[in-house]
DNA sequence: TCCGTTTATTGAAACGTGTCAAGTACTACT
DNA sequence: AGTAGTACTTGACACGTTTCAATAAACGGA
């Protein structure tokens, strides 16, 4: 009828759905516009009968707030962007699941990408995320530098580093102390007797396993000052079960045996425990396993395999912290949340050494 | 200079970032925002030298193009809302991880939200993404009727269900075949010559484990034409680890013993599985187990878990598919992609019966 | 009755972009 | 030189919302 519409909008399947507007349900309720949109925004200045007709309009005809025009207005996006290295590995979905419960909670919808550490793909995010005016990013940065970031740096786009320290304070960022995480794996060895260790280590190009064996290297020392220990590594060309398959060959090669092994990780792990298995070596009555991450398959197996456990749901929730804070506290200092890894033992380290 | 600009942007930290527009673009570069916007959206129609002058202009002030504003003219949304049951589930997010794939390729991005069964939750997410108008939405439905999506349906939101059948055509969906599943892993067991078996099966309210005894007693059909089999069900409270456990203490108490268990799930089998090594009982070689889902740490235990598979990632691209037929194609049908579960068989089942 | 005050409602402007009819400068041909 | 194209460029409008100054209505007091 109205002249106004001058395109049919876009069919789907049978039904035509024309858009409704602020406008259309002025019209029903035979109000204004303004007022459609104080009833919405600040429901307490329209009058009790005013407010119920329009609602019933809004309802009645199927009324969706459109956020692009709202926030070209100068709203807010109610939308945080995130962007990790993996969606399939779970300590990065704990990660999402905690930032998502403090989010969730504050009206934000997080928008998800996976990069599997191409610089690319998570160019093309920050990109598309930027584009979308989301308030904040939480990000696992791909790259080694974070020339990458630069961007969002400049443009004044809160953002928190996930599992990465920040050179300076350019950014907010969350961080499990790993050098401390290793410490702990070894010293617990230590501590429960064992004097002969391997420690399975990935490639030392992973920040990670870097700091894990500062981490080991840390309990050595401090452990001779009262006695003897002896810790020799590996070093594997990946963190993956094969790989730890692998290791054992070469660890039942040595003499004397040692009496325990350390991996950097529990994929790590997992492959000597089968391995040792397959041989016929008793774990840990023969010799025992820790492993790191804390896989919930860790718990599961026979034995139980002891591990570092990494607060991931935590990080998430405190990377959402920081960036509300960010957000909205005029005055925010960027600043690094460190977390303490916590040593899981069980049964696979609790042998007699 | 300009009095237009009448509020002071947000400041993030120290720096104030002033929005870059399509006007500063033009005025950078000495042409008309008209210009600017065709070097953008279509290059070819303007002269090289203005072309490069322009997108010099673009980033050395670093304009980042207002998505509100391009969809309020009428452009698309380049997003898609995704929802789902439980992000920590890999199921889930090998499903996200294939919906990712297929639709970053088009250019999209992903709205991720986890319901954890919740109906107000799923209700928020869907809310929110029809105000952020995505183009489409992926989504396993929290309520066992579909009435949280008659909003989507009216509005003509393309919608796909996840691992959910539609009642008639209403909305496209894909799923996995639990039925054969069931019968497969029965099959199976009946075929390598077991005779008694012990089907342990969670709550039947939840559709997939109504499914899954469904074709395991088609398979108990199929078989007794031949032979004498026998499969006693036993149902435990829910699908999880120490519900497996338990459920292999009633199993210990039944007389004859059977000679294989069938579970509805990888983490029953691994209860199982856990309960009988605790109790020395071998596997395969005195009990058979299976499993369901083939979850990764199934190929990781010793003995291997012999399980269904169902082809998450795979579901998810075909969702996607579905999406993008209905967001483009003007005579789409809506439809229903069905997968065939795939039975791993591993060491768990090897035994001789 | 008149005026001042409070309470509700209105209507137009602005946000940043894409489109398109209209305009300008340039080229080639007669 | 004049004309007809051709090749680019321009500028105003529309999209759906919020805001805010202006207006209208209702009320109470003298």
């Amino acid at each position: 009828m109205s002249p106004k519409r001058n395109s049919t909008p876009r069919t789907a399947g049978l039904k035509a759905w024309v858009p409704v507007t602020i406008r259309d349900v002025a019209k029903a309720a035979g109000v204004s516009t303004g007022t459609v949109s104080n009833v919405l925004n600040r429901p307490d200045i329209v009058a009790e009968t005013t407010r119920r007709r329009v609602l019933d309009a809004v309802s009645s005809i199927g009324f969706i707030r459109n956020t692009q025009a709202y926030q070209l207005r100068g709203g807010r996006s109610h939308t945080v962007g995130v962007v990790v290295l993996d969606v399939s590995n779970p300590f990065f979905t704990e990660m999402f699941r905690g930032a998502e419960s403090r989010l969730q909670s504050e009206g934000y919808v997080l928008m998800l990408g996976s990069t599997d550490d191409s610089a690319d793909r998570e160019a093309n995010f920050v990109r598309a995320m930027e584009e979308h005016r989301v308030e904040g990013v939480l990000i696992t940065p791909a790259a080694t530098d974070l020339e990458g970031l630069a961007g969002l740096k400049t443009r004044g786009v809160p953002t928190v580093l996930l599992d990465r320290r920040a050179r300076g304070d350019e950014f907010c960022s969350v961080t499990v102390d790993d050098v401390r995480g290793g410490e702990l794996a070894a010293r617990h060895l230590f501590e429960t007797g064992h004097r002969s260790v391997v420690f399975v280590n990935g490639p030392t190009t992973i920040r990670q396993c870097r700091d894990r064996r500062q981490g080991v290297r840390k309990a050595v020392r401090s452990a001779a000052k009262t006695k003897t220990v002896e810790v020799t590594e590996l070093s594997v060309g990946a963190l993956s079960v094969r790989h730890g398959e692998e290791a054992v060959e070469r660890i039942l090669g040595m003499s004397p045996l040692p009496t325990a092994v350390m991996c950097a990780n529990d994929l790590l792990a997992l492959g000597t425990l089968r391995a040792f298995a397959a041989r016929g070596v008793r774990v840990p009555e023969e010799l025992a396993v820790v492993g790191y991450d804390d896989l919930i398959f860790g718990s599961m197996l026979s034995p139980a395999l002891t591990s570092v456990r990494q607060p991931a749901f935590e990080l998430g929730a405190a990377a959402a912290e920081l960036l509300l804070d960010e957000v909205r506290n005029p005055d925010h200092r960027h600043r690094e949340v460190r977390f303490e890894p916590e040593l899981i033992v069980r049964a696979s380290s609790q042998g007699t050494a």
